[in-house]
RNA sequence: GCGCCCAUAGCUCAACUGGAUAGAGCAACAGCCUUCUAAGCUGUAGGUCGCAGGUUCGAGUCCUGCUGGGCGCGCCA
């Protein structure tokens, strides 16, 4: 994160008073506007160079519009007291800083720097200059990464709480390549494996009794719901009673075809979601390709594989594990350990800088060992970044939503969406931080109106639409040249702040891999529109405040939008 | 028993990764539409940041130990 490098790969810049040349949004800008000359006051109070200088927004209001505590971060080193050294640094700093209102010292002895208000201008200028980029970054350019979420197996629907995968994994997609990264969006097909076969015994079983053969007995662990019935409805329709013995044959044809529909069940679905998926990466090719069996052998030639009461056990415990598991079955089939082992020395092979993964809380005991192994085979797992989201509850009317799998009813994602529409489903998995319990609170997500968090943001947009359409019915434009100092109003200035906010948000979300962050800069920058919008009229307003206000509104609109569209939520421009 | 996650306003959650007086949204109460969308805005009230120590100029944030909740700990995935 390029805070400190670009501050010191800058730190010999000279500032010759015109912010235009500095050319960069927000935060940074004011940063490397300020950095050289702290610096410049630092050297000269003999203060080692090495040091870095962190500047921070103040979140109270009144503490200017950028702050450091440089000077207590100094005390140890300078034998002062923080407010001594804040008071030199300041006398070094001089008063001769155009573009600085004033720098203050205050509390135990931050330096509060207060900004002139042409700088608001100047960051405005430059966020309508970036035309429909604003909030974009450039940091993750020319890397690659790779992330894979959802991977649900197709014996099934998706359920509601998968919804949370699907929605964090596509934003986290999202924001790495709005940051720039060349990413490529996976979903690991399980298709391999008892799973299946279980899938297969379920489909076959409801096939014969479909064909009258009532007796016929239902697998103990097999899949209930509809849908094994309704796959087994159209083998019927295709081939009739074919496959009225049961063989291998007849097993295989269940399987395969119920793979089939449940696929393309779970991307019908994720259509809906506006989730799209590069690649899907089918877990048999791991075997048809040999890949299980290099993996395996890798492995043994490593000595971290041997044989014990009949079935092949991989030796964690030499890799620090807690205890070694097995990865070939006494019965010949590899459990998921071995596939996941080699799934991931594929991933790394195919060379990705980054590798994320997302999983739900109940795999977590699963990842320590894969990562395990393909460290033993050699791979710098350092790359791989798994992010665990904890479990979503449903609540609706302050009661948790019970959904029992055994009973058949299971709430499925489609129920989901049916219910509160796939903007308020993307939005509301994302909403919180990925390490926390969720809470899904289906009474709120079915309100369409004022309590709704997503329609708070989305209103917004469709009110600076409403505007943008009245004003050009009346002939009036948005000029990207517009004379911006007319700007001076509080919340006109606390809405270009918040804007300019918006590349370093993003930055820092695809650093942190925290889709929340979006949400929340989201709420707050719809809040700081409507501040300003009920403060500050634009249309009637004297023509160049109009016309400044307009180019506000607009650029706010176009941020709004982005962030949405990183969320995977539509833009209304109407409401 | 062991591993990981969580604990902040009545409820659901933030807190710029160690900073200043811990912030929003719901819910409660009181206001604002003859003017660009009231799906909005303004104000009031609401806190021992689970408990106890420790680290330092400074801790909701870091370390240790508790307590309470979640998810795991299979020749299932």
């Amino acid at each position: 994160m390029g805070r400190c490098e670009g501050l010191h790969a800058h730190a010999g810049w000279c500032c010759k008073g015109s912010v235009h040349q500095i050319g960069e949004g927000g935060r940074m800008m004011m940063e490397r506007y300020i950095a050289p000359h702290v610096e410049r006051a630092l050297k000269a109070m003999g203060v080692d160079e090495a040091i870095k200088v962190h500047f921070e927004i103040p979140r109270q209001e009144g503490h200017g519009h950028l702050s450091t505590n440089i000077a207590m971060t100094l005390a140890k080193a300078l034998k002062g007291n923080p407010r001594q050294i804040a008071t030199d640094l300041l006398q070094h700093l001089g008063t001769e800083l155009p573009l600085i209102e004033k720098i203050e010292i205050a509390g135990p002895g931050f330096l509060n720097i207060t900004f002139s208000t042409e700088v608001y201008h100047a960051m405005l200028r430059d966020l309508a200059l970036q035309g429909a980029d604003i909030g974009r970054s450039t940091v993750g350019a020319g890397r690659t990464c790779n992330v894979e979420y959802v991977s649900a197996n197709p014996t099934g629907l998706l359920h509601a709480g998968h919804g949370r995968n699907c929605a964090v994994g596509d934003t986290i997609a999202n924001i790495l390549q709005w940051c720039g990264y060349d990413v490529t969006r996976e979903y690991y097909f399980n298709n391999a494996g008892n799973q299946m076969n279980m899938l297969g015994k379920s489909i076959y079983a409801r096939y014969r009794q479909e064909l009258g053969d009532v007796e016929y007995e239902f697998p103990e662990n097999g899949y209930h719901g509809d849908y094994p019935r309704i796959i087994a409805q159209q083998i019927i329709a295709k081939d009739g009673d074919a496959y009225r013995e049961e063989t291998e044959e007849a097993l295989t044809v269940c399987r395969k075809t119920g793979e089939a529909w449940c696929f393309e069940a779970i991307q019908r679905t994720l259509d809906v979601l506006n989730i799209h998926h590069d690649v899907f990466f089918n877990e048999d090719t791991l075997y048809s390709d040999g890949k299980v069996a290099q993996t395996i052998d890798e492995l043994r030639s490593k000595g971290l594989v041997y044989e014990k009461d009949g079935a092949t056990w991989l030796a964690l415990t030499q890799m620090g594990q807690q205890q070694d598991k097995v990865i070939v079955k006494s019965t010949g089939e590899a459990t998921y350990r071995l596939p996941d082992i080699a799934y991931h020395r594929d991933k790394l092979q195919r060379g990705f800088e980054m590798i994320v993964d997302i999983f739900g809380a109940d795999h977590i005991a699963t990842i320590p060992d894969v990562l395990a192994g393909v460290e033993a085979l050699g791979f710098d797992t350092s790359r791989v970044k798994v992010i665990i989201h904890q479990m979503v509850t449903f609540v609706e009317n302050g009661e948790v939503v019970k959904f029992s799998k055994r009973s058949g009813k299971s709430f499925t994602l489609d129920d989901l969406i049916e219910e509160v529409g796939a903007d308020v489903v993307r939005f509301f998995f994302v909403m919180r931080a990925v390490g926390t319990h969720l809470e899904f609170d289906l009474g709120l997500a079915k309100e369409e109106g004022e309590k709704n968090p997503v329609f708070y943001l989305q209103y917004a947009h469709a009110r600076i639409c409403s505007i943008l359409r009245k004003a050009e019915e009346q002939g009036i434009a948005v000029e990207p040249t517009s004379d911006l100092s007319v700007l001076v109003h509080p919340h006109e200035i606390e809405l270009i702040t918040t804007l300019s906010r918006m590349q370093l948000v993003m930055e820092r979300a695809a650093a942190s891999l925290e889709p929340h962050t979006v949400a929340e800069y989201l709420r707050d920058l719809a809040a700081t529109y409507h501040h300003f919008y009920h403060d500050c009229r634009i249309l009637g307003a004297e023509p160049e405040l109009q016309s400044a206000r307009l180019l506000l509104a607009d650029v706010t609109r176009r941020a709004m939008r982005n962030g949405l569209f990183v969320l995977g939520v539509q833009a209304p421009e109407r409401m």
